[in-house]
DNA sequence: TAGAAATACTCAGTGCCCTGACTAATCGGG
DNA sequence: CCCGATTAGTCAGGGCACTGAGTATTTCTA
């Protein structure tokens, strides 16, 4: 009777296109490292030695998250965990020579899947994809913080 | 050094899009009732007297998730749930008089919230936006299964 | 019609994701 | 210098999502 169309739902969507991925990363990359790990590990190539928050700030983890990501990584010998002796709050992160290793095999599959998942794409279609996604993301991120003081909400005209 | 762009991976994108949303629901849907549990509710609204699986099926939740959910629902007294005497291995589920009060109610919230969601998009780029992140949910959902004989992987020229 | 196959559901186990409460360490202003 | 605020991380708790194994029931078939 009242009953909506959820495939008019973003939210709905967002769920769906992130269980197809999971389905698709799961036969095609590995069973054993998540994509959020992959992208923990990823962070750590690109600058070997952060800190757990600043980790989880870039792969989009909050600090609960980032914790049992990184406590699973650590088990499996893929990264290394130091207090900061400057900084005595913080945990140091790098990768292991096992975790550069899994790191580079993975980067090989990865892109392999995504040319899969997005084969139903045209070039332009794919390159709207990612804008159109992003765009809505960080709009509704932007509406987390309450806005700094003389910050505009969004983006500003330049 | 060998490190990825994460913001070309559909896969960390449909994570983030979805994080993006939760956060929106929680604020502006409801904290109690999540977005599955409501895509359960609309279902039986729409087909009251489902069984279970059938559920699972049109919302998107494998068995186990489904059944969590519906125990979710089932405690807080929004559904209830009987045993088929067509079908002794069925559950068939219907809404109680409360889950359909709260299905309306957020009903109206989840408009609005949508619409907060999808403003940085022109409404041509809403429609672009659902139809792309259809094509691939669908596409890679249509991987699952190993093709029914006679039947083609995904769609058909009509 | 009896046994095999299929189907609906449950349960255990793993992992992601968030909030709210707590601890420990650092930093800043009086 | 010290006390209050901030910051990094942990922990408990709830919910989503999947797999694999197990149970009960129905259905198909030899």
């Amino acid at each position: 009777m009242a009953a909506v169309d959820l495939s008019t739902h973003p939210g709905h969507l967002a769920r769906r296109l992130q269980q197809a991925h999971y389905l698709l990363w799961n036969t095609m990359v590995s069973e054993e490292i998540t994509s959020p790990q992959f992208a923990v590990l990823n962070a750590l190539v690109a600058e070997p030695g952060l800190d757990q928050r600043t980790v989880g700030e870039r792969v989009g983890l909050d600090r609960s998250t980032i914790a049992e990501v990184i406590s699973r990584l650590g088990r499996r010998g893929l990264l290394d965990k130091v207090r900061d002796p400057q900084d005595g709050r913080r945990s140091l992160l790098r990768l292991t020579d096992d975790g550069g290793r899994v790191h580079r095999k993975l980067t090989v599959r990865t892109a392999r899947m995504n040319q899969v998942f997005l084969a139903p794409l045209s070039g332009d279609e794919q390159a709207l994809f990612f804008s159109l996604i992003q765009r809505v993301s960080d709009a509704a991120e932007g509406l987390r913080n309450p806005v700094a003081p003389g910050e505009p909400a969004v983006s500003r005209a330049p």
